[in-house]
DNA sequence: CACATATGATTCACGAGTAAATTACCTGCT
DNA sequence: AGCAGGTAATTTACTCGTGAATCATATGTG
């Protein structure tokens, strides 16, 4: 396992324990176990939230593993993925700013990317004719090509990821992690003083 | 929010999208954006799993961006706290090795935190007698007030992230990724291939 | 008992991302 | 017109984590 390591996507403040011990088939997952853990060293404390970000924190990680297998092979890193992504499913030109806003990275990631990218010949950047600082990137026809060639295989991975769930619960997962989001995207900010 | 970036746990191939334009204040959340944009252009693929894994990657760097700022106030970034967390939870010492399984990190990065925590006072390392090539690490006193101190303030901004969903939601929601999580741990290594 | 092999921890060289500074350009104000 | 201040993109210096070696030790095999 020690071989495709995630980045920190890790733990939330609650990591997970395998088991540490030798008997490895987890029955249930990770974070129960860790939170009970911390349950009997804090008995005060209310874990509860735990048992949902702690997860959360670890299926991201577990599923950016397996899913960077599909990109890997297409030799791509995931963030440089979601830039093509962002060009194509948007389907219209995007400056720099608006790519990094796209993909939740630094205006200094999105340069670096766009330079490797560029030479890979996957986009193209044109000078905005009006204003002169920004520039305009589009995909090449081999960039979409690309992105077009990897997505059903990035689909069907998704696919037998979440194969453990039936449609009706995916439909309540994914409905519940919704509403989440909303409430985080809206109150970050203020979270965030 | 370029501000304080998360580390690539972004997007998971469905990035998301704060819109572009200038209203920013996405009602439903943005995955739903970057979904909907996807099936504009690629109408013939199911892009249903993207619903759930796209949200749970969002989630995740969002509530990592929130979680590091009490963590932040005590000087510690995340991955420092997740090793220390492993030890006190755990309530015994800890090889390197073991702190590496735990807190999902390779041998290499658990040396050099192991190293700063060390020269902080936080931990301290003990030799094994049997076999001198493994060491054992416990916290020091220092080390486990600081946990104990961060540790509420942890958890009261995890219940304020979770604020928007009540009990019985948030019951449901771990639930649910608890099952997942449960498939994923297990096929993780299936899927690898 | 020596040697091949495996394992725990560490070191090293490198790639990737960030924050802060920098460059280049636009725009509102007087 | 000219300048103050803001914004787009890039560059720079740095940190952090990784994978691949490396060192030190243990264990099984002939």
């Amino acid at each position: 396992m020690t071989a495709t390591e995630g980045p920190s996507a890790t733990g939330t403040g609650e990591p997970s324990a395998p088991g540490g011990g030798p008997a490895g088939h987890a029955r249930g997952d990770t974070v129960a176990a860790v939170v009970q853990q911390w349950r009997a060293v804090h008995p005060g404390l209310d874990t509860s939230p735990m048992e949902v970000i702690g997860r959360i924190n670890r299926c991201a990680a577990l599923l950016q593993q397996a899913e960077d297998a599909p990109l890997r092979r297409a030799g791509l890193t995931r963030p440089e993925f979601d830039l093509l992504g962002a060009l194509r499913r948007t389907g219209h030109e995007l400056t720099p700013s608006e790519l990094a806003r796209e993909t939740f990275s630094s205006g200094a990631a999105v340069t670096k990317r766009l330079k490797q990218l560029t030479e890979r010949g996957l986009v193209e950047r044109r000078g905005d004719t009006r204003d002169r600082r920004v520039a305009h990137v589009r995909l090449t026809d081999a960039g979409r090509e690309l992105v077009d060639g990897i997505l059903p295989a990035q689909l069907a991975y998704e696919t037998a990821a979440l194969s453990g769930l039936d449609g009706p619960e995916l439909g309540e997962l994914a409905a519940l992690l919704g509403t989440l989001l909303g409430q985080l995207e809206g109150r970050l900010g203020a979270l965030r003083a």
